[in-house]
RNA sequence: GCUUCGAUAGUGUAGCUCGGUCAAGCAUGUGAGGCUCUCACCCUUGCGACGCGGGUUCGAAUCCCGCUCGAAGCACCA
């Protein structure tokens, strides 16, 4: 990332996170998080969250409009829980509330008012756009007089406008190049219930007007967002410039793009957590941050694959490989290997000549120093029974999605169930596979596949990140291992146990 | 349509301010080989880009102009 610009000997970088508690954090939020942490860690500034809790949408909307964007109480929580996991240091003594501060933006709006820099419009906005906005022609509430306004915010104030009735709209001239910016609204009427205040006030601010406030009420001195804030940049310093306030630094960067296979909403994520579509803040369909820690992700995976995208304007296609990829360095060396059969379908393997064979893999093959696992394989009359994975007996690409080096399993296929011994496949029904031992010999080139003994295994559920879950049996080993042991199973993916109930193990696939 | 911004390999990014050291670095991806009783990890190695056209200059990814393509904003959301 480029250094900051406009950073002064003697006067401290002062940043500020703005997140909206709609929800928990997300992967696209966490871009801004982390790039604003990141320059104040390097600059040595300090960090201010600031939870950019005004009202949202009006109490009409909310109730009818299942989109609408509203503040949930436990988005304070959850927020405050991937800062942390994130390793954002912000301020935590100084932590501030927009919904605190209310009396400060009417104060201001009340004195733009007072100065005619502002006035108060009760014109339909549908019909304000068309008629005014579009074409850069003032409407008849602006040529008013001061009084006349002032005695129609207090109007606002005290209830006679009701919602929708009323704006305060900021005199930034109906000249403007951008129809967006011409006499933009700053204060508007909302008589939701706040989580936090209720109902004490009903005349709240639009973004914009908070932040201009805001920014410099809390000297900050460097502003990182999205390009998607650019407008509000303008009105900001539009804003700076009528107070005579110095300007904070303003820097954008360009937004991501997801591919289609996931959504990034909090309000979307809300709404199907409500309807129990997703299994709470933690499904991985979220995307948030407490989805990705409950996948195994690790937070400084996720950092660095945020810090490597840069600062730059144009937009970028954002591929969750590149977390995967930082994340698979980090966890590999930890993750335990164990063998896990998805889809299980029975082998029966006959002409053994032994009454027990015992398979002992190291737990890790790149520090052997952890020793091996025991897996224990009785005979009887000369067979024993396996489980394998019916996606060795079926074509299939491998987890990256290539081509995979061996042909799927079939009568006449000889492979070897890994660290035991070598087998030719005999016949093939629908549910049970028949085969012949082999040799205990391990041949280099021979295919090896994962497999548990049929009499002895756990059944393990599996989260994939699509919300998914796939069923299958593992080695029992996996039982003993702590809640949140990130591991590997061979030739399948890292999972992360969840939890274990009923002698059964849940997992969360991590990539 | 209007406003603003952007364009380096498949995807991202460094370089562009102060033109030569850039026949363009890095990551990811992908091909080959090695290691390995995993299609993992690791190691070696190959592949792959300056949007187009013009200009300035001895010399342009870098400066200028035009074009093309793309993104964001155009709400009484954040």
């Amino acid at each position: 990332m480029p250094e900051l610009p406009n950073v002064k000997k003697g006067k401290q970088v002062v940043m500020r996170l703005a997140p909206y508690p709609s929800g928990a954090l997300h992967i696209g939020n966490a871009r801004m998080l982390v790039i604003n942490d990141e320059y104040v860690k390097r600059y040595k500034g300090k960090l201010i969250l600031v939870y950019d809790d005004t009202i949202g949408a009006t109490k009409q909307a909310i109730e009818t409009n299942l989109d609408a964007k509203y503040i949930i109480p436990e988005a304070y929580d959850l927020i405050r829980d991937g800062l942390e996991w994130l390793g954002v240091n912000y301020d935590k003594k100084n932590v501030v509330y927009k919904s605190d501060r209310l009396d400060i933006y009417q104060k201001y709006a009340k004195e733009f008012i007072q100065k005619g820099e502002a006035y108060v419009c009760d014109c339909d906005a549908a019909l304000y756009r068309e008629n005014h906005k579009k074409v850069g022609i003032p409407c008849s509430c602006k040529a008013l007089s001061i009084e006349s306004h002032l005695e129609r915010w207090n109007q606002m104030l005290d209830g006679t406008y009701a919602e929708q009735e009323a704006v305060v709209r900021l005199n930034t001239g109906m000249d403007q190049k951008d129809p967006a910016l011409r006499d933009h609204v700053i204060m508007r009427i909302s008589d939701a219930e706040h989580p936090r205040i209720g109902t004490k006030y009903r005349v709240w601010p639009i973004l914009d007007f908070s932040w201009g406030i805001d920014d410099h009420e809390l000297g900050i001195t460097h502003i990182i967002r999205g390009a998607d804030l650019q407008k509000e940049g303008f009105m900001e310093q539009f804003i700076w410039d009528l107070m005579g306030w110095e300007h904070s630094n303003i820097q954008l960067y360009g937004r991501m793009k997801f591919s289609k296979n996931f959504k990034l909403s909090k309000t979307l994520a809300r709404q199907k957590i409500s309807t129990k579509e997703y299994d709470g803040w933690e499904d991985p369909r979220t995307w948030s941050l407490q989805s990705l820690r409950a996948r195994g992700i690790q937070s400084e995976a996720l950092r660095q694959s945020l810090i490597d995208l840069g600062m730059s304007m144009s937009g970028i296609n954002f591929s969750e490989n590149w977390i995967y990829a930082k994340n698979t360095k980090i966890i590999d060396e930890n993750a335990n290997r164990y063998w896990f059969v998805e889809d299980p379908i029975k082998l029966d393997i006959s002409d053994l000549s032994k009454t027990e064979y015992t398979s002992t893999p190291l737990l890790n093959p790149n520090n052997e120093k952890l020793g091996t696992r025991n897996i224990t394989l009785n005979a009887f009359n000369n067979q024993a029974s396996v489980y394998i994975s019916r996606l060795d007996t079926v074509e299939q690409l491998s987890r990256k999605g290539n081509k995979v080096r061996f042909p799927k399993i079939s009568v006449g296929s000889q492979f070897r169930l890994k660290d035991l011994f070598t087998i030719e496949v005999q016949s093939v029904h629908p549910k049970k596979y028949n085969a012949v031992f082999l040799t205990e010999e391990a041949e280099k080139s021979i295919r090896k596949i994962q497999w548990v003994p049929h009499a002895s295994n756990i059944k393990v559920h599996v989260l994939k990140p699509d919300g998914i879950v796939m069923h299958g049996r593992a080695e029992n080993t996996i039982k003993s291992l702590p809640l949140g042991t990130i591991l590997q199973f061979e030739r399948y993916g890292y999972v992360k146990i969840q939890k274990i109930e009923k002698n059964e193990v849940y997992c969360y696939f991590t990539h």
